[in-house]
DNA sequence: CCTCGTTGTCACGAAAACGTCATCCCTGGA
DNA sequence: TCCAGGGATGACGTTTTCGTGACAACGAGG
């Protein structure tokens, strides 16, 4: 639930659309105009899903979609086309560049929709919810459950989502800005402090059996989870 | 940090406002009250975000944005567009003219703040991540961690910094002042004398592992970054 | 209605980091 | 060898950042 996409599109009117329809449909969806401000947005947070558009100014979205299938941070976002009526017979070089899926404009929201949500199910592996262990620490996001060494560890939801966004992502600091984006979802207004106070309440959570140790504080930065010791 | 935020309005009190509001936020903030002067202010200063009123008297807000966007020079400065209640029907015009966000007055300091935290977050070019390694000395920006063989190595965040920025920049001789340029900011005034100092502490840092003898003094001129022993 | 769990914010003390200084030490040239 | 200026170092007061307990608001579920 609740996937990221981003849309590179240079288009105001489709975007306006397109941003409309995956929002009714229950995506979280970001929008760029064209591939520079794309590599940033991406190199900041990845999304589940890029749509693309095949013509854009500057790079274009075939070059794109080269560079993104180039670099290993990006190789594994799918990508799904954009083109106009006249493009289609380039679909082989689409495919080439390494796309998932094509959408010909003019297209129905119905179908986009079908086509991003057979497109994450066939790339996503097995889900999201595949249970993650560090050192005797598992969370299982099926269960909703967190246990230490087989006991139940008991924590609230903001601190089961941080710590599942914490183990899905090990050894990377992150501001609190961050963490305000990535746990509690885009264009909320809170306190960056406030994420303090969820740490200790995790770390809290965790502290019975030790674990606590894995939640490192990067002074001046932000926080980190990291089997590794200071 | 302190990015100057240039802001558009023509209205005194929503000015003040503005302005005392972003000034405890941390912004430094230039006010002008109409098109003709903003395009001096900026071309005498161009600042990290522009806030522009929709409405404004001569050259409409949407006028200026669209010129500005035109503009090689100010093309990528990211634009937030204030509008009153009546006009958000036109946000398409407003993303088509090359805005990055609007917010809709009246508005909160919090979403006011929260958004243009926002807008420069997404529009600030990603730094280089990638991690450094010389000898067995270990960078890691991503985790925001220093290693020597693999042990954790801890040290200030300016001396993070100051490490950071001496691996990138290898064999070469930095004067104090460079330093202070480099590693601290642009506009900060400090006493070149405390460069010494965190060289100090860097290399008590790193002097555990024998690493200190790569941080190197040139007598009379600076310090430099080195493998290669004096 | 009440209770309970959760959440966001605040205030205060603790800890870490910072910048400056005085002092001692060393380098390099005469 | 001596001297002068630059550099290293320990200490200190201040500022910034963090951790933590408390609390009020809120909603779910009795």
């Amino acid at each position: 639930m609740g996937r990221r996409i981003l849309l590179v599109e240079d288009e105001a009117a489709i975007r306006e659309m397109v941003e409309h329809a995956l929002s009714r449909a229950g995506f979280e969806t970001r929008t760029v105009a064209d591939a520079a401000r794309a590599d940033r947005e991406i190199e900041r947070s990845p999304p589940d899903l890029i749509l693309l558009d095949w013509m854009l100014p500057g790079v274009s979205g075939l070059e794109l979609a080269r560079r993104l299938r180039r670099n290993d941070a990006t190789r594994n976002i799918p990508i799904i086309m954009l083109t106009a009526k006249g493009e289609e017979r380039d679909r082989l070089s689409g495919f080439e560049a390494g796309a998932d899926d094509f959408v010909v404009k003019p297209f129905s929201v119905k179908e986009l929709v079908a086509r991003i949500g057979a497109v994450l199910k066939r790339t996503t592996p097995a889900g999201d919810d595949r249970p993650i262990e560090v050192d005797g620490l598992r969370l299982d996001p099926v269960s909703h459950r967190i246990t230490g060494h087989g006991e139940t560890i008991r924590a609230g939801p903001t601190e089961f989502r941080m710590l599942h966004f914490f183990m899905g992502n090990p050894d990377r600091v992150f501001t609190r800005s961050q963490l305000l984006d990535r746990v509690w979802g885009r264009d909320v207004y809170i306190e960056e402090r406030t994420v303090d106070v969820h740490i200790r309440r995790l770390r809290k959570a965790l502290a019975g059996h030790g674990f606590d140790r894995l939640v490192q504080t990067v002074h001046g930065t932000g926080y980190r989870f990291s089997r590794h010791p200071e």
